[in-house]
DNA sequence: AAAACACCCTGCCTGC
DNA sequence: TGCAGGCAGGGTGTTT
């Protein structure tokens, strides 16, 4: 999500008042919405004009509106929803600069910039709607934790599930815009075993969401976490990686007490933490 | 109902 | 150098 936060915040003072001359698509399905609406997504945008772009969860939105130059092709609430998946990207870049492997879905504006969305494993998603914030990916998303997820809500949840803790947060429905790196990390400074059962976490949602807020905060801060891909929509690389605690640090000391750092494999993702520090 | 699992796809790294 | 296998930041649909 940081890393989702960054793209939008690069995104959204360039992009705004854009207007949307062009639609490509190189004509490979994406993984999240497949076959990828092409003929839709030309009907919505070319002659739209971006009002604004916006995160919900990993998603990104943007907003569009009619350019009153043209004929009405958005109307009201219509936007585009973007999901990176694991490898997707958004970049600006001048219409000219030749295209990285794996562009999908090209938004060509009317200066000659383009919005490229890049995907090596289209595992992403670009969908466009009359009335984006209606649809479905959104409607189960849970609360965001920087903005409206408080303690209470948080120990409430926990009490009504025994999913491992780390499932729990990593589920979109319960804290909407987790990912994997960020739970092990947020899990290491609230000092949590990740397997630890979420109704036994109850007593410590309190320590628990301010770890939360504390990683994605520092992350956002560094401008995302680059482990190798990921760079934002101006092709900046994020610096969050250099400030992990835990995550990809397998046999590496733990800062706090220098106990090599484990890496155990969880509903078949990778779990990094401290066995002395994340005590069951 | 909730939790575990397979799957989608490509690229990169390791070990043989 | 080549090839097989494992692994990856995420979400969905099916099975248990």
């Amino acid at each position: 999500m940081p890393e989702v936060e960054t793209v939008v915040r690069t995104l959204r003072p360039q992009l705004a008042g854009a207007v949307i001359a062009a639609v490509w698509s190189s004509g490979k399905p994406l993984r999240l919405n497949r076959p990828l609406q092409l003929a839709a997504l030309q009907r919505l945008c070319v002659g739209a004009r971006v009002a604004g772009v916006r995160r919900r969860a990993k998603y990104i939105l943007m907003d569009l509106t009619p350019d009153t130059d043209t004929a009405q092709v958005a109307s009201a609430g219509a936007g585009v929803l973007f999901h990176l998946g694991m490898s997707g990207r958004l970049r600006l870049q001048p219409g000219e600069s030749p295209r990285a492997a794996h562009t999908h879905v090209v938004l060509r504006l009317g200066d000659g910039r383009e919005l490229r969305f890049v995907d090596p494993r289209r595992f992403g998603c670009v969908r466009p709607a009359r009335q984006v914030d209606a649809l479905p990916e959104l409607a189960a998303l849970g609360p965001d934790p920087l903005h409206d997820l408080d303690a209470d809500t948080l120990r409430a949840a926990l009490a009504s599930s025994r999913a491992p803790i780390k499932a729990f947060l990593l589920d979109q429905r319960r804290v909407a815009g987790l990912g994997n790196i960020y739970v092990c990390e947020a899990l290491f400074q609230a000092r949590v075993h990740p397997a630890t059962p979420s109704c036994r976490v109850r007593g410590r949602a309190q320590v628990l969401l301010a770890a939360i807020k504390d990683t994605l905060i520092t992350a956002i801060g560094n401008r995302g976490t680059t482990l190798r891909d990921y760079v934002d929509a101006a092709g900046a690389a994020g610096d969050n990686a250099a400030a992990l605690l835990v995550y990809g640090r397998e046999g590496g000391p733990c800062r706090a007490c220098a106990t090599p750092i484990r890496r155990v494999v969880q509903s078949a993702r990778s779990t990094f933490l401290c066995p002395q520090c994340q005590r069951r």
